[in-house]
DNA sequence: GCCGTTTTCGGCCCGACTGTTTTCAGTCG
């Protein structure tokens, strides 16, 4: 059995949306979620750890009865808990806390009172009116849950960052238009650059806050107005993306912005750690006793804790705290780091712009160097290279960069990973690359141990340099394949070559938890964009926000390397399989 | 369920908005 740590974070999830609908102490369920989050950031895949006889190190917030049910459930897939809960309630009931309007009182009562299990359930007894009959819930409220039931089953979810970030663009451009308006930012998971985005918040400083919602409310993209009151308004836009606003005076702006950048733990965590300064914070400031004493801006309100300015990409509570305490928070990559970029291609393969154009477009966004990596026969669907394409490929760019100014392009190939992890060109041909990033492209489905098999198997070959979007997920589209994420790791450290995050919108692949469970065992990392047009250069910021979110530092990552720096690694890579070979 | 140079028991982040209520519970972030 392949236990992974979203399986057991799911199991505590459910505890928890059971727990809160038999309404059992909020505590107890806020304890099982917060279980859930950190098991789910854990570096490294728990229940491989605890099969192999060691110990689950004592984690934050996890004492000794969910310590006991996370090797229960590593070792069995479930626990005896949630099986008696299961029991107790429908499971079917915890899908009804996904509608909005619904918590885990009103689903208590739907189903006591109403007998009501499933959405199914919930939208025909709301539309024969016998749910405005109840306690508390009106007609008004009906009328919302049947709404929010069909939009649901329209099916809306988180989008991408990247394309969030076009709608974001947009609404900060129409807020700043705003007379009156002094601030603006897009504050929650948008700005601690997570991979999707369920919602964008907007944080605006204005000294009234009417006009601001009026213009706000005014946005010609608006689709449905779900709520707004003198200083907060949420709505939902034609895409389906929902937008929430708030409007706060300029001297609580930076509450107002750490407030709402979250997350939500580590919003609960700065305002635990200000109790015990004798502190409060909310949105407003940071008080003590009536007096505001911080506020103004996000670095006065970490100073009033005795803490510097933490990064939004680090702010999900998973140490930063702690290292914020004791002065060692990362020196975050950033964008204007990086000098290259190594996977991208061209119209040889499946590209759309040619050589010329790809090398001017990544020269004019700052790079020095820009590896070319086509993809090879097997992927058809690409037009694939065969060797003798892509030897005259490697001319061509010979040739190009002797007439290149300001930027120099390397000879790569993106090689598919065979189902046996033999690589799809022959040695000779791969011999005269700079670097090969090898990946998956098919066979998605093999069981967690020929896949893992097969990559250890591909990285080992003497003239492999980096493992090419290593997890294979498509967000919202493909669940990563199965893999042993450490056994990876770990054999990316051994054979001394380096994975790569995938800057790709749809891909943000490696994710951050396991890049900084990479850059412990000093992996280095390549933040490429995979670029298919010269507009995907543009992704690279996405890749190093998913970066920073894995506390990547500068050293951390291979194309923040010089030129020459960069060729000395790529060589002593191929020399260190030639010298274990 | 967790946690502790105030505590091993008694706390556990804080506020806006809605709708239903007649002073506030529920939900959301």
């Amino acid at each position: 059995m392949n236990v992974t740590n979203a399986d057991i974070a799911a199991i505590f999830e459910e505890i928890a949306d059971i727990l809160a609908i038999e309404n059992a102490n909020p505590y107890r369920v806020r304890a099982y979620r917060n279980a859930a989050r950190v098991v789910r950031a854990f570096g490294g895949d728990i229940a491989t750890l605890l099969e192999s006889g060691r110990e689950l190190p004592k984690l934050p917030g996890i004492g000794q009865d969910l310590a006991a049910k996370i090797r229960e459930i590593a070792a069995t897939g479930t626990c005896a808990l949630r099986q008696r809960l299961r029991r107790q309630v429908p499971p079917a009931l915890v899908e009804l806390l996904d509608v909005t309007g619904l918590g885990p009182k009103r689903v208590r009562l739907l189903y006591h009172d109403l007998g009501v299990e499933t959405p199914e359930q919930l939208l025909q007894a709301a539309g024969e009116g016998r749910v405005r009959r109840l306690h508390g819930f009106g007609v008004k409220t009906e009328a919302r849950l049947l709404q929010a039931l069909t939009s649901r089953i329209a099916g809306e979810h988180r989008v991408p960052l990247a394309e969030a970030a076009l709608q974001a663009e947009s609404l900060v451009a129409h807020l700043r238009d705003c007379p009156g308006v002094s601030e603006v930012d897009v504050a929650g998971s948008f700005r601690r650059m997570r991979d999707t985005v369920g919602d964008l918040d907007f944080v605006v400083a204005a000294r009234r806050a009417a006009p601001v919602m009026q213009h706000f409310l005014a946005y010609d993209r608006i689709g449905e107005v779900i709520s707004s009151g003198p200083t907060r308004a949420s709505m939902v836009l034609q895409s389906g993306l929902q937008v929430d606003l708030r409007v706060i005076r300029r001297a609580s702006y930076g509450a107002a912005l750490v407030y709402f950048t979250g997350s939500k733990a580590h919003t609960i965590a700065i305002r635990k750690l200000a109790r015990e300064h004798g502190l409060k914070i909310n949105e407003y400031g940071v008080f003590r006793g009536e007096r505001r004493i911080a506020g103004d801006t996000e670095a006065s309100v970490y100073a009033a804790l005795d803490l510097p300015w933490i990064a939004p990409e680090l702010r999900e509570d998973r140490g930063e705290l702690e290292a914020a305490a004791e002065g060692r928070l990362p020196h975050l990559v950033e964008r204007d780091d990086l000098r290259g970029d190594l996977h991208a291609h061209t119209r040889a393969s499946d590209g759309l712009a040619t050589l010329e154009e790809m090398a001017a477009a990544a020269r004019a966004d700052g790079l020095e160097y820009l590896a070319i990596t086509e993809h090879s026969p097997s992927l058809t669907v690409a037009h694939g290279l065969d060797g003798k394409r892509l030897l005259r490929h490697i001319d061509k760019i010979d040739r190009l960069n002797a007439r290149l100014k300001g930027i120099t392009l390397l000879k790569g190939v993106e090689v598919d990973i065979l189902r046996d992890g033999s690589l799809d060109l022959p040695d000779d041909v791969l011999a005269r690359l700079d670097l090969v990033a090898g990946a998956i492209h098919s066979h998605f489905d093999l069981p967690r141990a020929d896949q893992t098999r097969r990559l250890l198997r591909a990285m080992e070959h003497r003239y492999f340099s980096i493992l090419a979007h290593p997890t294979g997920r498509l967000l919202g589209q493909r669940q990563p394949y199965d893999i042993d994420i450490d056994a990876v790791i770990d054999g990316v450290r051994r054979r001394g070559c380096f994975l790569e995050l995938n800057a790709q919108s749809q891909r943000l692949d490696l994710v951050d938890t396991y890049c900084r469970q990479a850059a412990r065992q000093g992996i280095l990392i390549s933040i490429d964009t995979d670029a298919h047009s010269p507009a995907d250069f543009g992704n690279l910021r996405f890749g190093v926000g998913q970066a920073r979110r894995g506390w990547l530092e500068k050293k951390d990552v291979l194309n923040s390397r010089t030129l020459g720096q960069l060729r000395k690694l790529l060589h002593r890579c191929h020399r260190h399989a030639a010298g274990s070979a």
